[in-house]
DNA sequence: TTCCAGGGATGAC
DNA sequence: GTCATCCATGGA
Protein backbone atom coordinates (compact mmCIF):
# COMPACT_ATOMS: atom_id res chain seq x y z
CA UNK A 1 0.00 0.00 0.00
CA UNK A 2 0.98 3.72 -1.08
CA UNK A 3 0.73 5.49 1.77
CA UNK A 4 2.72 8.00 3.63
CA UNK A 5 0.72 9.37 6.91
CA UNK A 6 3.02 12.31 7.88
CA UNK A 7 3.12 13.80 4.01
CA UNK A 8 -0.85 13.13 4.17
CA UNK A 9 -1.31 14.94 7.67
CA UNK A 10 1.42 18.06 7.07
CA UNK A 11 0.68 18.54 3.46
CA UNK A 12 -1.84 21.34 4.88
CA UNK A 13 -5.58 20.22 3.75
CA UNK A 14 -6.43 19.37 7.69
CA UNK A 15 -5.36 21.44 10.32
CA UNK A 16 -6.35 19.72 13.45
CA UNK A 17 -3.90 17.37 14.38
CA UNK A 18 -0.66 17.28 16.52
CA UNK A 19 2.42 14.97 16.43
CA UNK A 20 3.81 13.10 19.97
CA UNK A 21 6.43 10.73 19.07
CA UNK A 22 5.83 8.08 16.43
CA UNK A 23 1.92 9.07 16.28
CA UNK A 24 -0.25 11.56 14.89
CA UNK A 25 -3.39 12.21 16.30
CA UNK A 26 -5.59 13.93 14.05
CA UNK A 27 -9.44 15.15 15.04
CA UNK A 28 -11.95 14.94 12.57
CA UNK A 29 -15.88 15.90 13.24
CA UNK A 30 -16.19 13.81 16.49
CA UNK A 31 -13.65 11.38 15.84
CA UNK A 32 -9.79 11.56 17.45
CA UNK A 33 -7.48 8.91 15.49
CA UNK A 34 -4.15 8.49 16.26
CA UNK A 35 -2.39 7.04 13.38
CA UNK A 36 1.39 5.22 13.89
CA UNK A 37 3.23 4.39 10.68
CA UNK A 38 6.73 2.04 10.72
CA UNK A 39 7.77 0.68 7.50
CA UNK A 40 4.95 -0.08 5.51
CA UNK A 41 3.04 -0.73 8.15
CA UNK A 42 0.13 1.59 9.08
CA UNK A 43 -1.86 1.34 12.54
CA UNK A 44 -5.00 3.40 13.25
CA UNK A 45 -6.94 3.66 16.70
CA UNK A 46 -10.23 5.39 16.89
CA UNK A 47 -11.99 6.98 20.01
CA UNK A 48 -14.97 5.87 17.80
CA UNK A 49 -16.11 4.01 14.98
CA UNK A 50 -14.81 5.56 11.97
CA UNK A 51 -13.50 4.62 8.15
CA UNK A 52 -10.40 5.30 8.40
CA UNK A 53 -9.80 3.54 5.09
CA UNK A 54 -12.01 6.38 3.22
CA UNK A 55 -10.95 9.39 6.00
CA UNK A 56 -7.30 8.74 4.13
CA UNK A 57 -7.91 7.80 0.78
CA UNK A 58 -6.77 4.44 0.87
CA UNK A 59 -9.39 3.47 -1.08
CA UNK A 60 -7.68 5.04 -4.49
CA UNK A 61 -5.09 3.67 -7.26
CA UNK A 62 -2.06 6.03 -6.23
CA UNK A 63 -0.04 4.48 -9.46
CA UNK A 64 -2.99 4.87 -11.83
CA UNK A 65 -3.50 8.44 -10.36
CA UNK A 66 0.60 9.20 -10.74
CA UNK A 67 0.34 7.99 -14.24
CA UNK A 68 -2.38 10.11 -15.43
CA UNK A 69 -0.64 13.41 -13.74
CA UNK A 70 2.50 13.02 -14.30
CA UNK A 71 3.54 15.08 -17.17
CA UNK A 72 6.18 16.71 -16.34
CA UNK A 73 9.66 17.13 -14.52
CA UNK A 74 8.08 19.55 -12.21
CA UNK A 75 5.49 17.67 -11.03
CA UNK A 76 7.82 14.49 -11.20
CA UNK A 77 9.83 16.25 -8.58
CA UNK A 78 7.30 16.72 -6.30
CA UNK A 79 6.14 13.27 -6.69
CA UNK A 80 9.41 12.50 -6.21
CA UNK A 81 9.74 14.57 -2.73
CA UNK A 82 5.93 13.42 -0.97
CA UNK A 83 5.65 9.23 -2.35
CA UNK A 84 2.50 8.21 -0.75
CA UNK A 85 0.72 11.61 0.04
CA UNK A 86 -2.70 11.44 -0.61
CA UNK A 87 -5.87 13.32 -0.48
CA UNK A 88 -7.96 12.99 2.89
CA UNK A 89 -12.12 12.76 2.10
CA UNK A 90 -13.36 15.13 4.74
CA UNK A 91 -16.87 16.23 6.07
CA UNK A 92 -18.05 19.05 4.02
CA UNK A 93 -19.22 21.01 6.79
CA UNK A 94 -15.98 20.90 9.03
CA UNK A 95 -13.91 21.65 5.78
CA UNK A 96 -16.47 24.50 4.50
CA UNK A 97 -15.97 26.47 7.81
CA UNK A 98 -11.81 25.48 8.02
CA UNK A 99 -11.30 27.31 4.87
CA UNK A 100 -13.89 29.82 5.73
CA UNK A 101 -10.80 30.67 8.58
CA UNK A 102 -8.10 30.29 6.10
CA UNK A 103 -8.56 33.49 4.02
CA UNK A 104 -6.06 35.32 4.27
CA UNK A 105 -4.67 33.73 6.92
CA UNK A 106 -1.14 31.42 8.06
CA UNK A 107 -1.51 27.75 8.77
CA UNK A 108 -1.12 27.71 12.57
CA UNK A 109 -3.63 30.87 13.18
CA UNK A 110 -6.28 28.81 11.18
CA UNK A 111 -5.41 25.81 13.39
CA UNK A 112 -5.69 28.19 16.44
CA UNK A 113 -9.26 29.35 14.89
CA UNK A 114 -10.32 25.98 15.09
CA UNK A 115 -8.75 24.98 18.27
CA UNK A 116 -11.13 27.84 19.52
CA UNK A 117 -13.90 27.16 17.79
CA UNK A 118 -14.13 23.70 18.59
CA UNK A 119 -13.41 24.18 22.67
CA UNK A 120 -16.02 26.93 22.31
CA UNK A 121 -18.85 24.76 20.33
CA UNK A 122 -17.54 21.54 20.21
CA UNK A 123 -17.91 18.22 22.82
CA UNK A 124 -14.65 16.99 25.01
CA UNK A 125 -13.18 14.10 23.23
CA UNK A 126 -11.13 11.37 24.85
CA UNK A 127 -8.71 8.52 23.29
CA UNK A 128 -6.20 7.14 25.72
CA UNK A 129 -4.89 10.00 27.55
CA UNK A 130 -5.14 12.21 24.77
CA UNK A 131 -8.12 15.05 24.62
CA UNK A 132 -9.32 17.46 22.10
CA UNK A 133 -12.71 18.55 20.87
CA UNK A 134 -14.99 17.34 17.92
CA UNK A 135 -15.43 19.95 15.46
CA UNK A 136 -19.14 22.16 16.09
CA UNK A 137 -22.30 20.35 14.36
CA UNK A 138 -24.45 23.36 12.36
CA UNK A 139 -26.90 22.49 15.31
CA UNK A 140 -24.51 23.03 17.79
CA UNK A 141 -23.56 26.70 16.19
CA UNK A 142 -27.08 27.70 15.19
CA UNK A 143 -27.29 30.00 18.32
CA UNK A 144 -23.52 31.18 18.18
CA UNK A 145 -23.23 35.08 17.89
CA UNK A 146 -21.00 37.08 16.15
CA UNK A 147 -19.03 38.45 19.36
CA UNK A 148 -18.77 34.34 20.10
CA UNK A 149 -17.27 33.58 16.97
CA UNK A 150 -15.30 37.05 17.29
CA UNK A 151 -13.87 35.78 20.37
CA UNK A 152 -12.33 32.37 18.64
CA UNK A 153 -10.28 35.06 17.41
CA UNK A 154 -11.43 34.70 13.62
CA UNK A 155 -11.77 37.94 13.22
CA UNK A 156 -13.48 39.45 9.68
CA UNK A 157 -14.33 36.01 8.82
CA UNK A 158 -16.65 36.45 11.91
CA UNK A 159 -20.00 37.32 9.95
CA UNK A 160 -18.78 34.90 6.95
CA UNK A 161 -18.89 32.09 9.59
CA UNK A 162 -22.02 33.19 10.78
CA UNK A 163 -23.46 33.31 7.37
CA UNK A 164 -22.47 30.02 6.62
CA UNK A 165 -23.99 28.66 10.06
CA UNK A 166 -27.28 30.42 9.63
CA UNK A 167 -28.42 29.02 6.46
CA UNK A 168 -26.38 25.72 6.39
CA UNK A 169 -29.51 24.07 5.52
CA UNK A 170 -29.71 25.71 2.30
CA UNK A 171 -26.21 25.31 1.37
CA UNK A 172 -26.16 23.74 -2.03
CA UNK A 173 -22.48 21.67 -2.21
CA UNK A 174 -21.28 22.18 -5.44
CA UNK A 175 -18.66 24.57 -6.82
CA UNK A 176 -21.24 27.71 -7.83
CA UNK A 177 -23.80 27.03 -4.94
CA UNK A 178 -20.62 27.22 -2.36
CA UNK A 179 -19.28 30.54 -4.43
CA UNK A 180 -23.17 31.81 -3.52
CA UNK A 181 -21.73 31.89 -0.20
CA UNK A 182 -20.78 35.38 1.47
CA UNK A 183 -17.14 34.64 2.01
CA UNK A 184 -16.55 31.62 -0.40
CA UNK A 185 -14.87 32.80 -3.59
CA UNK A 186 -13.29 30.60 -6.06
CA UNK A 187 -10.29 29.28 -3.81
CA UNK A 188 -12.42 28.01 -0.89
CA UNK A 189 -14.97 26.70 -3.31
CA UNK A 190 -12.53 24.79 -4.92
CA UNK A 191 -10.51 24.14 -1.62
CA UNK A 192 -14.16 22.17 -0.71
CA UNK A 193 -14.71 20.89 -3.89
CA UNK A 194 -11.20 18.56 -3.59
CA UNK A 195 -11.17 18.11 0.02
CA UNK A 196 -14.81 17.08 0.67
CA UNK A 197 -16.41 16.77 -2.24
CA UNK A 198 -14.99 14.30 -4.42
CA UNK A 199 -14.07 16.37 -7.62
CA UNK A 200 -10.77 15.24 -8.02
CA UNK A 201 -9.99 18.03 -10.64
CA UNK A 202 -10.90 21.15 -8.36
CA UNK A 203 -7.67 22.99 -8.42
CA UNK A 204 -7.31 25.49 -6.07
CA UNK A 205 -4.84 28.41 -6.32
CA UNK A 206 -3.70 30.18 -3.44
CA UNK A 207 -0.57 32.22 -2.85
CA UNK A 208 1.82 29.49 -3.07
CA UNK A 209 0.02 27.85 -6.08
CA UNK A 210 0.35 31.37 -7.92
CA UNK A 211 3.29 32.12 -7.57
CA UNK A 212 4.45 28.31 -8.46
CA UNK A 213 2.19 27.91 -11.66
CA UNK A 214 3.42 31.04 -12.77
CA UNK A 215 6.93 30.81 -12.60
CA UNK A 216 6.98 26.83 -13.65
CA UNK A 217 4.49 27.24 -16.59
CA UNK A 218 3.05 30.80 -17.28
CA UNK A 219 7.46 31.83 -18.37
CA UNK A 220 6.66 33.87 -14.70
CA UNK A 221 3.90 35.67 -16.31
CA UNK A 222 0.94 36.79 -14.40
CA UNK A 223 -2.62 34.86 -14.95
CA UNK A 224 -5.81 34.93 -13.73
CA UNK A 225 -7.57 32.53 -11.70
CA UNK A 226 -9.23 30.99 -14.47
CA UNK A 227 -6.33 31.06 -16.82
CA UNK A 228 -4.27 28.55 -13.90
CA UNK A 229 -7.34 26.54 -13.19
CA UNK A 230 -8.06 25.62 -17.30
CA UNK A 231 -4.61 25.01 -17.92
CA UNK A 232 -4.60 22.62 -14.95
CA UNK A 233 -7.03 20.92 -15.72
CA UNK A 234 -5.97 20.38 -19.36
CA UNK A 235 -2.54 20.21 -18.66
CA UNK A 236 -2.65 17.25 -15.26
CA UNK A 237 -6.46 15.79 -16.16
CA UNK A 238 -8.89 14.63 -13.86
CA UNK A 239 -6.92 14.15 -10.93
CA UNK A 240 -5.43 17.83 -11.30
CA UNK A 241 -6.64 17.86 -7.68
CA UNK A 242 -3.26 15.38 -7.07
CA UNK A 243 -1.03 17.37 -8.50
CA UNK A 244 -2.00 20.64 -6.73
CA UNK A 245 -1.32 18.86 -3.70
CA UNK A 246 2.38 17.77 -4.37
CA UNK A 247 2.55 21.18 -5.71
CA UNK A 248 1.63 22.99 -3.09
CA UNK A 249 3.44 21.45 -0.62
CA UNK A 250 6.85 21.07 -2.71
CA UNK A 251 6.36 25.01 -3.40
CA UNK A 252 6.04 25.88 0.10
CA UNK A 253 8.94 23.83 1.58
CA UNK A 254 11.03 24.66 -0.92
CA UNK A 255 12.98 27.14 0.86
CA UNK A 256 13.83 25.23 3.52
CA UNK A 257 14.73 22.02 2.58
C1' DT B 1 7.34 49.48 11.34
C1' DT B 2 6.07 46.93 7.61
C1' DC B 3 5.03 42.78 5.29
C1' DC B 4 2.79 38.46 4.87
C1' DA B 5 -0.43 34.50 5.46
C1' DG B 6 -4.00 27.91 1.75
C1' DG B 7 -8.87 35.20 -0.04
C1' DG B 8 -12.84 37.68 -0.81
C1' DA B 9 -16.00 41.84 -1.09
C1' DT B 10 -16.43 46.16 -2.85
C1' DG B 11 -16.07 49.92 -5.87
C1' DA B 12 -13.61 52.41 -9.74
C1' DC B 13 -12.33 52.15 -14.38
C1' DG C 1 -12.82 41.67 -16.91
C1' DT C 2 -8.98 43.91 -14.17
C1' DC C 3 -7.20 46.47 -10.33
C1' DA C 4 -6.66 48.82 -5.62
C1' DT C 5 -8.13 48.83 -1.09
C1' DC C 6 -9.84 47.03 3.03
C1' DC C 7 -10.58 43.45 6.27
C1' DA C 8 -8.52 40.98 12.01
C1' DT C 9 -4.76 38.68 13.73
C1' DG C 10 -0.14 37.35 14.94
C1' DG C 11 4.51 35.93 13.40
C1' DA C 12 8.70 37.36 11.09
Amino acid sequence: MLFNLRHTVSCGQIFRWNQAGDSFYVTAGDTIIRAEQRGSRTSFKTSGPFDTRRYFGLDKDLGAIYRSINRDATIAAAIRRYPGLRLIRQEPWECLLSYICSANSSIPQIKRMLTNLAARFGDELWLGDYSDFSFPTPEQLEGATLQQLKDCKVGFRAKFLLNAIRKHDGIEWSREGLMGLDGVGPKIADCVSLFALGVTDAFPIDVWIRRGMEKAYFRGRKASYNDISNFARNHFGKYAGYAQEYLYHFWRHEASQ
